[in-house]
DNA sequence: CTGACTTTGTGCATCGGTTCACAAAGGGAT
DNA sequence: ATCCCTTTGTGAACCGATGCACAAAGTCAG
């Protein structure tokens, strides 16, 4: 049972929580075009969701809109910005500077959303000290006074999948609870941990299987038992 | 009740097409290390999924299981991979070879999937004719042209998002229907083609929902409005 | 062959999320 | 001020996915 007391509902369903940067992306195209206001039906059409849904999504944050007018542009802005806690300095750390670690390092979507790359880090001797996107690749050994020292909460790996576990435990032990991983294999982790995984092939297996029934379409035939 | 033999049944939930690839895996791994047979409990387990989800998920593609001893390793791995589409050969362009477009280049995990990259391409004249991964680099002048040459089925957008939309349309108007898009714009494609993204910075931005919770915790004073 | 044991496959209740459709709320014209 | 028009915010129906719990189906020992 739930006080009604609390107008603020903190209980943000997931999927709404997913849908939030992808509003706030489009909302940051509108305020350089200088659109003022939005309606929920133009909105949702740049964000490719349905009107229904992003009015229902944004109004678990709060009534923010106007009937019969839509939405400030800015000021929603502002509103999903602190709702996602986008209005802090979040530093990150990218463990793995191979070619994927380098393309998050130089990646600007990352600061233009509050994100600030706080450190590279890499065991390959031959990487370590080179500067890359400003920043100077430290040595895995210092992985957790980095941590430390840079205030470090978001850590990214980027490393092979046989070496994630290992540094998992590691940034776990040091206090990360928040960790963005794109090895892949399943970390585990104490519940209180949050781990988001990036797959990028599986990404293109779930492409193949729907390219797989377009291309077989109609046919079909018994299947090889 | 229905025939066991087959699995006409074409329509497999969409949350499982996404988990097949995950099982995948960890089957992969189980194989390499000589384990012959497996239950649900051992799979669900390395896959970091629940037990009665896995085998309501494997009940979809057939009746694959043994009561009383649990799945046979290789033959699973071949139903799964036949299922997602594996057991072909897919050509995939990787349009874009920045430091994402290398990475996807260099990603071992997609050759080993039954993916293979047969063409990348760029639009800076720098970077056109070099050896990437052992693949010339072209120029996207020829992207119509090599796509058609090399029977390309899927291709990965790894640019700007400012050039998304065009690339996209393209590649769509020479027949391509499926689409990995790693550029931060929601693009807009005829019903028939498949879009999949992957955006880096909307995976760290509900981390930092998340922490920001953890944070604010048991405390969360009043908001302002 | 029988009976104990293991593990699958699934019916069913439940839950979270999506969509519809409309009353409520505001703006602007007259 | 009043009425009409637009658009929000949301109740309620619907839909797909999850997880429990167990009967069915198989193995294996004796």
């Amino acid at each position: 049972m739930k006080s009604p007391s609390q107008p603020r509902d903190r209980g943000i369903p997931e999927a709404t929580v997913a849908r939030l940067p992808l509003y706030l992306r489009a909302l940051h195209g509108m305020a350089e075009r200088g659109i003022a206001t939005v309606s929920s039906e133009d909105l949702a059409g740049a964000a490719g969701v349905n009107s229904a849904k992003l009015r229902k999504d944004l109004s678990h944050l709060g009534s923010y809109g106007t009937r019969g007018v839509g939405y400030e542009v800015e000021y929603l802005v502002y509103q999903i910005s602190r709702e996602l806690g986008l209005t802090q300095d979040w530093a990150v750390a990218i463990v793995g500077v191979g070619n994927l670690g380098r393309a998050l390092a130089n990646y600007g979507g990352f600061v233009s959303r509050g994100f600030r790359v706080a450190a590279l880090i890499d065991a390959d001797p031959e990487i370590v000290g080179d500067t890359i996107a400003g920043l100077n690749v430290e040595h895995i050994d210092e992985l957790e006074a980095v941590i430390k020292r840079r205030g470090v909460s978001i850590v990214v790996l980027a490393i092979p999948a046989a070496a994630a576990q290992q540094v998992c435990d590691r940034v776990v032990a040091v206090g990360v609870t928040s960790i963005l991983n794109f090895a892949p294999v399943v970390l585990s982790v104490p519940e209180s941990v949050d781990v988001r995984k990036v797959d990028l092939s599986i990404e293109l297996q779930i492409l193949a299987f729907h390219e797989q029934r377009k291309a077989g379409g109609p046919l079909m035939a018994v299947d090889g038992q």
